[in-house]
DNA sequence: TAAAAAAAATAACAATGGATAAAAAAATAT
DNA sequence: ATATTTTTTTATCCATTGTTATTTTTTTTA
């Protein structure tokens, strides 16, 4: 027996469902246990799920041509996770997702969500203004990555989220800020040194 | 009296709206003409309106604590623009949004708007659907901002989007791409003498 | 708990991109 | 059309960040 509480409770900080539309969201979740470093998503397959995280971690990075991992983002519990380029296009996914640690993650099937979205108002205005601030975030994020140094943006992660900072490989953190791991070791070599 | 069409077809692309539905939205918009170069927003009041480029072109950008402008987005006709985290969350702004040319937006006040989502099902669905976009390609930013070069960004942005290209200033451009004016005129100089 | 694997640190050197200043070119206003 | 302002180019030097290779530390597995 799962527990869909921490994801009702999510959802009603922004809307008010009913019993029954509740009883219709949990019809169409499917939980998943994965392992941790298995993939949940992978380039070339299309994207059907977006995904909840009831326990654990994950983090969604793109392979580049050398060989080289680029981490767009990093969730824990209460976030979702997904290639969201190819899960709203339905598309080939570019990026890989993966556990960073034991997870169980509650699934929701693109097809079954466009139709719950259209037949219930108040999770279309869930959707609709959980993206609103993801893509809010997002753009501050692109406002560090073209403002600020390797340093400053280091800083400003480990403030705005330590848990997470401590939480996942610092090789991990370095590909999510856009530097090489060994420049972010120097960074913070730099920063005992310094207090 | 004022054409209303392009935003209306836009929406058409996502949702249906009855005709009624259409009046109550064209009654909630506030047409003005901007002049280039003038502010729609700034750094300190709220930003009350989500605006749709009827014609023209704007830019957000932020003033860092040297002087320097950072360009968060550009957007031309049938585009919206606005200092999303602040319109969101309501709260004091902390970028400028300013034309690039004369232009004519639509202007959609932030309580308007939530209220018509709430009575209105498929214009809440129409800004999810779009805002999800929206939050996919600056997901596909940030991974080009933290794995490509700047000279891959420059060359990948005129070939995704060439007549915006071909319509701002390079700096401004270059501060989209998060580099200086002087190093995008650098690559552009490097491009024709190996072609 | 020992061995193996993964992650982090260190260091020398290289490349990318920024700062500054000046000149040239283009756009705008008078 | 000319003067003025804005934008772009050019060039030199400097700072930030990447690369490669090696060592140390930590974590995982047997």
């Amino acid at each position: 027996m799962t527990d869909f509480s921490p994801l009702l409770k999510n959802i009603n900080r922004f809307v008010t469902l009913t019993n029954e539309e509740q009883a219709r969201l949990k019809s169409i979740l499917k939980v998943s246990k994965v392992k941790k470093k298995q993939m949940i998503i992978q380039p070339g397959a299309v994207c059907r799920y977006r995904s909840y995280i009831a326990k654990g971690a994950f983090r969604v990075f793109y392979l580049d041509d050398v060989g080289k991992e680029h981490t767009v983002s990093i969730g824990i519990e209460d976030w979702f996770v997904t290639d969201f380029y190819s899960y709203i296009n339905q598309v080939p996914a570019t990026n890989y997702a993966q556990a960073l640690e034991d997870s169980v993650i509650l699934q929701m099937k693109y097809e079954d969500i466009e139709l719950l979205c259209k037949e219930i108002h108040s999770l279309s205005e869930y959707f609709r203004l959980t993206t609103e601030k993801a893509f809010a975030y997002s753009r501050r994020r692109v406002i560090s990555n073209i403002s600020k140094t390797a340093e400053q943006r280091y800083y400003e992660y480990i403030e705005k989220y330590p848990s997470i900072a401590n939480r996942v490989p610092q090789y991990i953190l370095a590909s999510y800020l856009g530097v090489s791991p060994e420049f972010l070791s120097k960074i913070r070599s730099q920063k005992i040194s310094k207090s």
